[in-house]
DNA sequence: CTGAAAGCGCTTACAG
DNA sequence: CTGAAAGCGCTTACAG
């Protein structure tokens, strides 16, 4: 590899002058400049960042820790905007899947530690609880889309009360006195505070809640036995029929559409519907177009990553909003 | 930062042997081995990278540079097994999403090749030519879902025509004789090989080919003003209308449902279907399930990087295998 | 089995 | 405006 001595002799000088060039110092004649640009050209030279690292005691390189965040739908732009903060204060996000692996966990936090990152993040796809590695104490560091009850760390996290209560919402505004909730398992973060912002809509329309109408619409992977058909019977068997639901999420909804027609009740038509996610394989595509609540995600990274770089160390828990993407499904058309 | 000499004063002996501790060479005494050891981790000392790869004239990194791979759905499963193979070699690998910005995709070539990246590997969310940069080709290069017909690059990509040819044989196989397209734009490179597989199925079954069944399902992105539903309705305006379809996509697939019911036509009892991709979204949601050809992002990532660890660089272009998943969609049940 | 020297490619601080 | 020296934290090659 040519370094900055090859450049240097090139270009008949020093190879401090050469340094001073290639750091754009104002200290050097033009006309040496010129000379000196045209030998980095000529030779193709590039500063070595390991050199620099060293010699400079920093490393410009953030370590971003995800959990399934590039391989599930739409999680990756939470990496998306974190990469578009990084980039605006010139750091480069390293990014690792630990994909539940202790071990893969723990080989990847020591990588980043060795190669000196200067803030952690971790991330996960789903709004959950995460086990935060005592490592990550050592660096500055954010959560997104997950937190801690344990350790004290910034964290950011989508709104999922605010994003019920508007799903709601939405629905009652149309009149509906009587809606239906298919809930995801409540073991989830999101499926418990949903759940208190449907209420807190209901309350506030002074509708008094009628746990009947929450239903499940499935367990954790492999472990429920309940299912979204199960769910759909047991709302369509109540005296009155809710005339609207509120689904836990975009797959349930694409299911209820189909599974409404076993009643002779199509969506936008004789039943209205609100879910979550905006899944954009899902949500446009079904007819009428699904209304639902955009998690955001681009948002989550793009907050995390400027905490980061911003003087104040404030551990609290951030809620960003969802938005609401309103299509059809929430409309009652004749 | 603690470094070398630090764990050796602490330990009472030269930095010489902490080196020899920490990179495990033999020749050590036991009691000095566990007394440096102690020390290690009395000060949480950890081998400061930058330094390393200075002195080793290697960085171990694989430079990434992603076109939206991250960003749509289950295209990180190519990442995901870049990762897989690129750590089994002891490599990391740096991610750079690109994102079609050219002055992006130069700052972080730039930035990689500072880095003292041992290889590279572009990768694109969706099968496709691209450019690639001229200074790709001075390290170890890897092109995966794209392909450049100017630069001899190694190159991984899906094998859209067998995926045409078996997502048209399974109709076959279940009798019709009489099966529509919906394709997509045809300036998408998986348009025409998929087309191509298409026609070879029914000149196998020594069907002649009919261009009236070949109809387009949408033009690229703000484009076309083709639709799904145009798609459909001439297809159903054939006489004899078709009685099985091939769905340029998941999408394609989801809303032929719909749009066949304006018909009296169910899918798995009236008119059989299939299709590619298999997002997991979508295709097991669909009722009955979605018979579809699911792309090899996995494989197609561990290949590429499996291939970078091979001696023999042998530059042409491998068509990995779509998976065919069966569900019910293919099949008629009165 | 252990250590002192040299050097990887840079930048910082000081001279000229 | 330009250059020689020292040092960042390691490893390689050579002595003892």
């Amino acid at each position: 590899m040519v370094s900055i001595k090859d450049v240097a002799k090139h270009a008949g000088t020093s190879f401090k002058t050469v340094s001073r060039v290639v750091n754009k110092d104002p200290g050097v004649r033009e006309e040496t400049r010129l000379r000196v640009q045209q030998s980095i050209e000529a030779l193709n030279y590039r500063p070595n960042s390991a050199a620099r690292m060293m010699r400079n005691q920093k490393s410009g390189v953030i370590g971003f820790l995800s959990d399934e965040v590039v391989t599930q739908p739409y999680a990756g732009d939470i990496l998306l905007g974190a990469q578009q903060v990084a980039s605006e204060h010139d750091k480069i996000l390293m990014v690792v899947n630990i994909e539940h692996n202790r071990r893969h966990q723990q080989q990847a936090l020591d990588m980043l530690l060795e190669r000196r990152v200067e803030a952690l993040v971790l991330a996960s796809y789903f709004h959950r609880e995460m086990e935060v590695p005592p490592e990550m104490l050592t660096v500055p560091s954010v959560l997104v889309n997950c937190f801690s009850t344990v350790e004290q760390l910034p964290s950011f996290v989508p709104d999922d009360e605010q994003a019920g209560f508007d799903a709601t919402r939405l629905l009652l505004e149309q009149g509906h006195r009587c809606i239906g909730l298919i809930s995801l398992d409540p073991r989830i973060e999101a499926a418990r505070l949903r759940l208190a912002g449907y209420q807190r809509a209901l309350q506030q329309a002074e509708i008094a809640f009628d746990p009947r109408l929450v239903v499940q619409g499935e367990g954790l992977a492999g472990q429920g036995s309940c299912s979204t058909q199960e769910a759909v019977d047991s709302l369509m068997a109540l005296q009155p029929r809710p005339t609207a639901i509120v689904c836990g999420k975009d797959e349930f909804a694409m299911q209820v559409y189909f599974l409404l027609l076993r009643f002779g009740l199509r969506v936008g038509h004789e039943i209205a519907l609100t879910s979550f996610d905006n899944q954009r394989l899902i949500a446009p595509n079904l007819s009428p177009g699904l209304t639902t609540m955009a998690l955001p995600h681009l948002a989550m990274g793009r907050a995390a990553l400027g905490h980061l770089f911003k003087p104040q160390a404030d551990n609290s828990i951030r809620r960003l909003p969802f938005s609401v993407i309103e299509r059809e499904s929430h409309l009652l058309t004749s």
